[in-house]
DNA sequence: GCCGCAAGAAGGCACGTTTCTGCACGGTGA
DNA sequence: TCACCGTGCAGAAACGTGCCTTCTTGCGGC
């Protein structure tokens, strides 16, 4: 008796809502969660009543009770003890963004969490789900989830054997190869990579995409690697790959600042974009419509992959889903722009074999 | 005793690691928060014990019984539905990052929460305090929380009379008349403005700051707004801002994309840069370090801003603040490129710098 | 020999919710 | 009249911790 109406220390709780409507608490909890059998007159009278005293239920009560927070995990690669890669600004902050709105729109919040996090950060949260961005070879942190039972779905094929719930990913070796193909076709004989010393799966499966293609058409590979996460090495690593002896006149940059990087570089060797060097980047950023030349692009759709990592984990975590895990591949759009277009009417250049398509 | 040994279902409770090792909850639970009086023995063997049944904590159960769930929202302002600004990626990832490093730092996550969310979304999620990104004049969400009792400190001023727990900002006044002073130097004599149409503080601030330079140096205020969430409408107003007849000769963009728009725009009027038009636009992005010509940035120090916020959050959530609200104000840094810099003695390509730097 | 003291450990309540079970009651068919 | 059933609601058991309180025990001082 005391306890109900006298601790008024904290937030109004459910026995003061039940107290003051007069019902119980069970009749409470059913009103406002709509179940039960109740009448609607009791159910609109508690209702008012909970929202005249300002009732919230708490979430750590309801996840003790329940089992569900409706928090999902989101894993981001770290380099050094820094949360969130350097060179995909522009792709994290979409695909984050698209995965933010689709949760939000099925009741879940995402919660950030880098890959380096020590496991008491981890078990301080209880998450009903998680998503990892780009997992590496045998991730620690993977494994401790999926031996824990969480639902995990990432984007980006798993290295390892890991069980994962579900994974969504782009065909990096089918975007490459069509990638080539058009610069190709826009006259470029001998065509450079600019990838990176890290051993995640974009940059593998991109990296021998572009030699299996290379192989293909009797081109030497011309590339050139640096980690990825140093901003400042990729410009010293585009300077290389056009200050080599076999210059290519095509290039293909792998990572976001590429374009810019190689735009300047080019300029500074005195060659013109695109009729001495055509250009490419993965990039989902918007200000390669307006450097001069605009720059084509690469983009791997994140908006769309959030969407379907987040749709892929929920439906695992509500249990609408398939036993097997689910895997998604959506497609990449190559934007061109003039970087990767001919200037020079038509140069004959024998196609390697079109194997698909003309 | 049915119960501890037999209930299988999930994770191993504090009951099973206390069975298996011979002691009781309360020790157990002291053993592993390092609190109460026991043995270095006794603690060490719980600890294996916890080790071996691969134990973790329940984190919906501790943050009901202490009310504290090491959780901080972060609240993202909204346009149309989609979280996040499209206009500030680099700034809000770079924002995002140091936050969530910080928080991690101090044993707390990151739960991303837009503002547009409702509130049942808000109270399904135990949160200790949250940090606000721009906050509205007089925002229901954070009138909410702040009704709420929590914690809440915002990047940006906070507009109405909401007495929030703390803030941090830039002296966006001075770094405007500073940045126009520079460009007065450089030998500006008629400076434009792209601004926005969006009443945000930053926005505002800014736009008065200009206006007010104007008086006092008695320049006839030239300049145009657009609303700053659509990415093409800059470009756009870029255009029509160096087609005014009163063209200005130089010109400061508030927003990121501001800078290769401009640019564009100057190349589409036969301007050269700088020569003809001095260009600095307020952004945290590096591409603005290789454009043609290397563009003048203004940088609000992202990170800088979002340690602070947290810290400033934490310590008042743990009890650590004074009883005033925290008002913190981070100094911009004004990156002088080649864009800013009238009768450039001589345009020397310097190679690109090593990665280690000297 | 008894009392006080302190270390070591256990008992048990409370956090606020969900939900299973079950009671009271009025109407209805047999 | 009685058994039966559906409706409307209440009691109380969990969920897994943290922590306050209490109990036991060994031991030294008077």
């Amino acid at each position: 008796m005391g306890r109900s109406s006298g601790r008024r220390l904290g937030r109004a709780g459910i026995r003061d809502v039940a107290a003051a409507a007069g019902v119980s608490i069970t009749t409470v909890s059913d009103a406002l969660n709509g179940k039960g059998r109740l009448p609607d007159a009791t159910r609109s009278h508690v209702r008012e009543v909970a929202d005249r005293l300002g009732y919230r239920p708490s979430a750590a009560a309801r996840t003790l009770r329940t089992g569900k927070s409706g928090l999902i995990g989101l894993t981001v690669t770290t380099y050094g003890d820094e949360p969130f890669t350097f060179t995909e600004f522009a792709y994290f902050a979409e695909m984050a963004r698209a995965a933010t709105s689709a949760a939000l729109a099925r009741g879940y919040a995402l919660v950030i969490l880098p890959a380096t996090s020590r496991h008491d950060v981890w078990s301080n949260v209880a998450l009903d789900g998680t998503v990892v961005i780009d997992p590496a070879d045998g991730d620690p942190v993977l494994t401790e989830l999926v031996r824990h039972g969480i639902p995990v779905v990432s984007d980006g094929r798993p290295g390892g054997t890991i069980p994962v719930t579900g994974w969504v990913d782009n065909d990096h070796e089918a975007a490459v190869l069509g990638l080539l193909d058009h610069l190709a076709e826009a006259g470029a004989r001998r065509i450079g990579l600019l990838t990176g010393t890290t051993t995640d799966t974009y940059t593998r499966l991109s990296t021998t995409a572009y030699l299996n293609w290379c192989e293909r058409v009797g081109q030497d590979p011309v590339y050139e690697s640096y980690p990825a996460y140093d901003p400042r090495a990729g410009a010293v690593a585009a300077d290389r790959l056009l200050a080599r002896p076999d210059r290519p006149d095509a290039v293909y940059g792998l990572f976001d600042p590429n374009g810019t990087d190689l735009l300047a570089a080019a300029r500074r060797y005195g060659l013109r974009v695109p009729d001495d060097l055509l250009l490419v980047c993965c990039s989902e950023s918007t200000v390669y419509a307006t450097t001069e030349p605009p720059i084509t692009t690469l983009s791997l759709k994140p908006r769309r992959i959030g969407t379907a990592v987040v749709q892929i984990l929920i439906d695992a975590i509500e249990g609408l889903d398939s036993t097997c895990p689910v895997e998604q591949v959506i497609p990449t759009d190559l934007i061109v722009r003039t970087s990767s277009q001919r200037r020079s009417p038509r140069t004959t250049v024998s196609p390697p074999r079109g194997p698909a398509g003309d």
